[in-house]
DNA sequence: ACTGAATGTAAGTCATGACTTACCGTTAGT
DNA sequence: ACTAACGGTAAGTCATGACTTACATTCAGT
């Protein structure tokens, strides 16, 4: 039931924002906390939540902590989405695929 | 941001029950409470909520009211997860397409 | 019209969890 | 060794929201 997991953890948008600081390579607590509308003391609290939960995880390196993301942690939440089409499924994939070309072309 | 949204409404496991209970097609509140842990009451406050994400739509049908699943609720969230996977989203789809198949062989 | 079934809504309670400040440990540089 | 930067943890506050019971409403059947 990893998925309930997940969707606790993201469901807070402050956590959420951490999360997908994440996106653009691993980043210290620092510079997550920087320009985010809370202390950074909650930044470390939500990364111990995302932590957790198996979303995110954390490599020291000196006196610094790096934190990246483990996309492995949404599968689960994936598959169960996934779940809701049932024969639609295959045809649902498709149309996934058109729009994920149609973005990469005007890029 | 509708993902967040979904996400919130999503996070609750009570309210989760409630809307996996639709799956086998559209069910009464009576139905859908009966079995769960909490009143028909706080079913009823789970359905609204779930109705104004866009996640359920219900129709009145005499002095029934039967709600149905909206899977387009679900749509943004499960764009929102796909942007995780830049570059590995094909390769992530062909994963998610074998995993499928091996489903749904063995049912 | 009355009664009962089905359901939404109001009001109030209570637990959870997202913050804050204060503090402590650890590493790197001088 | 001192100091400053980095970051985790403790403790306490406060708002949110998931429940409950009680009540109001609406339709179907007799």
């Amino acid at each position: 039931m990893a998925y309930g997991t997940a969707l606790a953890v993201l469901a807070d948008p402050t956590r959420r924002q951490v999360f997908e600081r994440l996106r653009g390579g691993p980043r210290p607590v620092n510079i997550i906390a920087h320009g985010l509308p809370v202390s950074r003391p909650a930044v470390s609290q939500h990364l111990k939540v995302l932590k957790d939960a198996g979303l995110v995880e954390e490599r020291s390196e000196g006196v610094r902590r790096l934190y990246s993301l483990r996309r492995e942690g949404l599968m689960e939440l994936r598959e169960w989405l996934d779940s809701f089409w049932g024969d639609a499924l295959d045809a649902f994939k498709l149309e996934a695929e058109r729009s994920y070309r149609l973005k990469k072309r005007d890029k």
